[in-house]
DNA sequence: TACAAACCTG
DNA sequence: CAGGTTTGTA
């Protein structure tokens, strides 16, 4: 294809990009079709063939539609896109609201479906890392109702339909977050063209899907970034009509994905590159998403290094590259997928600590419903609660010494109560805004745990290296159900 | 020896 | 809180 190079062909590009708008949403469309096409899959799938392993059907249907998608999109990028009238925008705005609300109706009846195959009580779960991998692990023949994993504790049937009722749910938060993630990327991207100012276009899309208050810049940012081109653009914040990239596109690679990072997290989050690794081939996301960003440097001129990209019909793409407005807004008020974890995530895990002290990373998963999850955010999290629990056992093992010197000699004098020091020092630390009523069990919880830490060293079990161990063991066990409310994205 | 959890440090 | 190190298991 010929390179336009004057200004004229320049202003002839312009004009294109502002009328691929039509095109693009197609693939909206597309897109979306595909997922309902996956979700009713699923449904028929449970309807029909119990036994059949519909997601993985579906999976691969997706993999095909993507595929043909990206030839025909291919195709469509050479062709000149006709004039379509501004009104328009409406209309394909309000197409597109209506297949998300259609796909909304099918999740419900997904919904119902598995509500109902839960009352029946016929279900097998396989305690798998993967939420996917547990959907469709999912059968419907009743014939197998014996096989429902029975745990020592007794009441094992229930943990594991419970388990399995998380996962489903999990799962329909997760492909309505993403259908609804996959509208607005592709907007905001419309909505940020690096060369345009507010047009009608970006108006028209706002006003349809943006019910979102006016964004809010919560920290300050600049004390981390130094180069000039970069604390211009974090200083400035947000002109509405410029990219960094345009500003100062100069700058490494590395600093811009710095800088995308602190807009998103704030400059006390941590920066977590991340290698495309196997389960990426599940969530094409992930490694896309590391392309995408390793594409990201050169963006002002050369747009075509991307289109191949976009055009596989993974919309977040070209978002990477979209302006640093959208980009903050959406971290700072949207409700759907999160690709890092947020000041916001940290004071939900400390207050779920109240409830588990040891959880999986399956229940962690199934309780960050808005997080994408790749090998580096669970061992965040899991790293997370592995420092509360020191900061716990630290506590306990102070004031159990504490109380030794203090002369009390019995085990049974040894309690915590909301008025105990002790509590104070754990509330402070999991619940400094002291919004949260911490659940009585947590207050159970501390006292088994002082009150073995307290025999232990009474006992002069302490001379032995490894003398927690008896105690960790102890406690693991107490972990109690996590309350449903904490499941909601937007829980905080 | 590979992995998870505890442990230590800043 | 996160990075690095040690320890304990399989």
């Amino acid at each position: 294809e010929p390179e336009p190079s004057n200004s004229a062909d320049d202003f002839a590009r312009e004009e294109q990009s502002c009328l691929s708008f039509k095109d693009e949403d197609l693939s909206v469309s597309e897109h979306l079709q595909a997922k309902r096409a996956r979700v009713e899959n699923i449904i028929r799938g449970m309807a029909a063939s119990p036994n059949a392993d519909g997601e993985a059907e579906s999976e691969c249907e997706a993999v095909r539609c993507r595929r043909d998608l990206l030839k025909e999109n291919k195709r469509k990028q050479r062709l000149p896109q006709h004039q379509e009238p501004k009104t328009s925008k409406d209309e394909e705005c309000h197409k597109l609201k209506e297949q998300l609300q259609s796909m909304q109706r099918l999740l419900h009846q997904l919904q119902e479906k598995i509500s109902h195959v839960h009352d029946q009580n016929y279900s097998e779960s396989e305690e798998r890392e993967d939420a996917r991998s547990e959907l469709s692990s999912l059968r419907l023949d009743g014939g197998h109702k014996d096989r429902v994993k029975v745990e020592p504790g007794g009441f094992g049937s229930d943990r594991a339909m419970k388990n399995l009722k998380e996962t489903l749910k999990c799962e329909l938060t997760r492909t309505v977050s993403e259908s609804v993630d996959t509208v607005f990327k592709k907007l905001s991207t419309k909505d940020s063209p690096s060369d345009l100012s507010d047009s009608e276009e970006n108006v028209n899309s706002r006003h349809c899907f943006e019910s979102h208050g006016p964004e809010h810049q919560t920290e300050a940012l600049s004390l981390v970034v130094r180069k000039p081109s970069l604390s211009q653009a974090v200083k400035r914040p947000f002109p509405l009509h410029q990219t960094p990239f345009q500003m100062g596109y100069s700058a490494p690679l590395h600093d811009s994905q710095i800088l995308e990072h602190l807009l998103k997290y704030g400059p006390h989050s941590t920066f977590c590159l991340e290698r495309s690794s196997p389960d990426s081939v599940e969530r094409p996301w992930e490694s896309l998403a590391m392309r995408s960003k390793l594409s990201s440097g050169h963006l002002g001129q050369h747009q075509t290094g991307l289109v191949s990209v976009d055009a596989l019909c993974l919309p977040h793409i070209k978002m990477e590259c979209g302006d640093l407005q959208s980009m903050a807004e959406r971290s700072l008020n949207s409700p759907h997928i999160q690709e890092g974890l947020t000041p916001n995530h940290l004071k939900k895990a400390k207050l779920m600590f109240f409830y588990t002290r040891y959880p999986s990373s399956n229940l962690l998963k199934n309780f960050f419903p808005d997080v994408k999850f790749n090998r580096c955010i669970t061992s965040q999290l899991i790293k997370w609660f592995s420092n509360f629990r020191e900061f716990f056992y630290i506590q306990m093992e102070k004031f159990a010494r504490q109380a030794i010197i203090d002369g009390v000699n019995d085990v049974k004098d040894v309690s915590v109560t909301r008025e105990s020091e002790l509590f104070r020092a754990l509330n402070m630390h999991y619940n400094k805004a002291n919004d949260f009523q911490v659940p009585d069990r947590f207050l159970e919880v501390a006292e088994v745990t002082l009150q073995e830490f307290f025999s232990a060293i009474s006992l002069s079990k302490d001379s032995d290296p490894s003398w927690k161990k008896a105690i960790y063991k102890v406690i693991c066990k107490l972990d109690s159900d996590v309350p449903e409310d904490f499941k909601s994205p937007s829980y905080l």
